[in-house]
DNA sequence: CAGATGAGTTAGACAAGACTAATTGCGCGA
DNA sequence: TCGCGCAATTAGTCTTGTCTAACTCATCTG
């Protein structure tokens, strides 16, 4: 049986952004296979390939060839606990610093890699323990324990519904940068004034006015139904 | 004439750090030579040889063989800015998240290279623009401008002189802890009491109380002479 | 002014992680 | 069931930064 050389050894920033990109392909429930996770990173196909067998040998993932890892109860461990940093530094970024949410996923995946524990969890203190990233993401607890993604897509709600939008999709800074000017954040509640079934676009009724958005954004927008008793 | 093949692409962690060494090195007055830097950098002296050699081909030091290297203009520029980031990350965690002064060096160290300007930028003021790391070294300005380092040693005080401590010698975590116990810090007044001609010790009187220090402490306090109206 | 000594440089190897090109295997459609 | 297309893997390089071992050069001593 082949185990990591170094128990407990750091892992490297590589290692890291692997790992942490599996936990959130996982966390939505898809499978993890080469190519998402290649073009996710930004990386070839060989790369991540590689990454893979390593990844197995030092007992991080399980890996079946041609067919796509899963994360072991080590990696999972480990790869929660990088996302914990990634989104507590997100927050830091947004809450502390006033940095737009466009922007603060590409700096938090450089600074995750740094951060020592200690000082993320001074953060997290200074911040009051949010449960969230700025994007409604949840926040891995420091025993590994993860509450499930809040919200289905705004897509599946029908005119006259009342929500609360609890995520939105984080993915793409431009949708965000549109998100933020338009007050489409976690928190807000929306009503959907009425569903365009030819083009399907919504029309939305938010506290700061009314507004009309297109399938993209509906898909993009996670939020609890909330039962109306006015 | 060879210059680096990508202008102005972002330095490597490794040049960073041998970068801000150099810098660091020559802002005390002294020569850069192979030895001084991989000791300090904890590096062989071969590594070192041939960092100085790529860092002299991208025009970043000049660098005449078997005599060390010095910072060109571009260089000096570079190296500020990592001084700078690595200063304002010390305060960063010394003030707002309350950790000890004897660990941010080494925190800072990792952080130093992940940190995009903007955020250090927004930490500067949100800190409201301190001049000095929290062990009293200068924070270089944005357009690289550096102020000198302040203090001479509490070792050329003489017995009756008083005097305000603006800078430690920051590269032993044990002393500093030291320092910090016995509350001998930037901004504090100190009053030499005696001086032991025999085992260099010195007797100081400090706001809260007396206490005697050796002769490594006495050279690890860089000092303002404060004359006395009393 | 000739060695010895030690710092500094060169030579050669290695590890991590990326790439491109070539190959292999899975699964679907005819 | 055969083969085709595409996804994944393997093969072979490259770059960066490190190491140890072997050397070479500057300098200090006698
Ligand atoms: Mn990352
Ligand atoms: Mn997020
Ligand atoms: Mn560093
Ligand atoms: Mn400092």
């Amino acid at each position: 049986m082949v185990e990591s050389p170094e128990r407990n050894a750091p892992l490297s920033a590589s290692r890291e952004d692997y790992l942490a990109d599996i936990y959130r392909i996982q966390a939505v429930g898809q499978s993890v296979n080469t190519g998402e996770v290649a073009q996710r990173l930004g990386v070839s196909a060989a790369s991540t390939s590689a990454m893979f067998k390593r990844l197995a040998q030092e007992g991080l993932v399980h890996y079946e060839s041609y067919n796509g890892v899963w994360l072991t109860k080590n990696g999972e461990r480990a790869a929660s606990h990088i996302v914990r940093r990634h989104r507590v530094i997100e927050r830091f970024l947004t809450d502390m610093l006033g940095i737009g949410w466009e922007r603060v996923d590409e700096f938090a995946n450089r600074m995750e890699h740094a951060f020592p524990d200690e000082v993320v969890e001074a953060i997290e203190r200074l911040l009051g323990d949010p449960d969230t990233c700025p994007h409604g993401y949840p926040i891995p607890g420091l025993d590994g324990e993860t509450a499930a993604l809040a919200g289905l897509p705004a897509e599946t709600l029908a005119a006259g519904d009342h929500a609360v939008i609890r995520r939105v999709d984080e993915t793409d800074p431009e949708l965000l940068l549109h998100l933020r000017e338009r007050g489409l954040m976690p928190g807000k509640a929306i009503a959907v004034v009425a569903v365009n079934q030819v083009d399907g676009t919504r029309t939305l009724r938010t506290g700061d006015g009314t507004l009309v958005v297109g399938q993209r954004i509906a898909r993009s927008l996670f939020v609890d139904r909330v039962v109306d008793d006015a």
